[in-house]
DNA sequence: CAATAATGAATGAACATTCATTTAGAAAAG
DNA sequence: CTTTTCTAAATGAATGTTCATTCATTATTG
């Protein structure tokens, strides 16, 4: 059995492709492009992926393993609902501000592709959805939260909050504008909106 | 000075604009596809409009002049900020349900767009969001919401809430799954969680 | 020296856009 | 009221470009 001759070059070509495609976007992005930043003729993608739709796929799926393997151990550590869905809405934030490539492609670049967008079921991004609908019910359960609430409509809405800020984010990035507030102070605002809304006095 | 043959085919070229878009999406779908829709030559489209990128801007400002009219016609009928924004979310997704081609190319066509994402600035998206923040200030200055929150992110909590719930209800139509909820659902648990949170006690 | 991995030049299909030509209606002329 | 002329509007076949993808050839390694 032939190994691979240096590296992983899977791994090469899907790194790379983060970056050239957040920096150029998915459909302006070459096949060759991606392959010469990884240092890779362009042939030699197709070893490794099936197509360019494919390509941006396993990105999503590399990159979402990732993603919910450290969400789903940062949780455990978390006691209560309530500070679970603290840390679900930093984690998703911090990483917008880590890792903004990254961001980009999932929360932008993806959407581009119709084989992502309509075909393609995205199993990962149902498993990220089930992460926050688990600390719903799990909230539901335990009283913290009211019973009244739909799970599976209130996760969604998180995650649709969620994901507009990290569009307006990147957008204030992309075009030097300064981050709108601190990450802090967002991470308080949409705990804040989602466990005691606008009501003009908290609870807490 | 020579009129058009018949009717207004810009307007015509628009409307098909919609429909092919959202059945196709943006990418697959050819010119021809929109011109053959409108009953037109595909020279003609060009005519109307400099390129593929700017038809698909043109049906966006067209609709968003629409809807922003009637959207602010219909809150000046609210005579307190929690009636508007409850208003305001009733009809973002009255209009999916009225209207699911075209909710399909707001909410998923134009982000596929380049142009769109990243070079055009969409002022009357912009026009949308400060109705939205216009209802969050004028409730916080009459006491009905907190003062400490930032209009400006929850009016993206907001947009990106209803607009993550417009995706869900366009898939579910797409693949002839029944809706989640009912509209008059959506609208309640939505306002209620803009309004009081997940708290398990709602002052209402 | 197999057997597999990698290469990158060549291919060909897809499609937005153009533009030489045609059409239709308005005005002018008779 | 015809007929002719004129011009903007409309047409759609032809163009040209842009890549994704392929595959015959070359390199690597056990």
């Amino acid at each position: 059995m032939v190994r691979p001759r240096e590296g992983d070059k899977r791994r090469r070509i899907i790194d790379a492709a983060v970056h050239v495609f957040s920096e150029r976007g998915f459909f302006n992005s070459r096949v060759n492009d991606v392959a010469e930043a990884a240092g890779v003729a362009g042939g030699t993608i197709y070893l490794y992926f099936k197509n360019k739709d494919d390509l941006l796929i396993s990105v999503f799926e590399d990159r979402m393993d990732t993603i919910l393997a450290m969400l789903k151990s940062e949780l455990r550590k978390e006691l209560n609902p309530s500070g679970q869905l603290k840390r679900f809405i930093e984690l998703h934030l911090e990483l917008v501000q880590r890792d903004q490539a990254l961001a980009d492609v999932l929360a932008v670049e993806l959407r581009q592709s119709a084989k992502f967008v309509r075909e393609y079921r995205a199993r990962k991004f149902y498993e990220y959805l089930g992460v926050a609908e688990d600390i719903l019910t799990d909230g539901i359960k335990d009283g913290s939260f009211r019973a009244d609430i739909d799970p599976k409509l209130y996760r969604r809405a998180l995650f649709g909050a969620l994901d507009e800020l990290t569009v307006m984010w990147l957008a204030c990035a992309r075009e030097d504008r300064p981050a709108p507030c601190s990450l802090n102070d967002a991470v308080n605002q949409v705990f804040n909106l989602f466990v005691s809304g606008l009501g003009p006095e908290a609870k807490l």
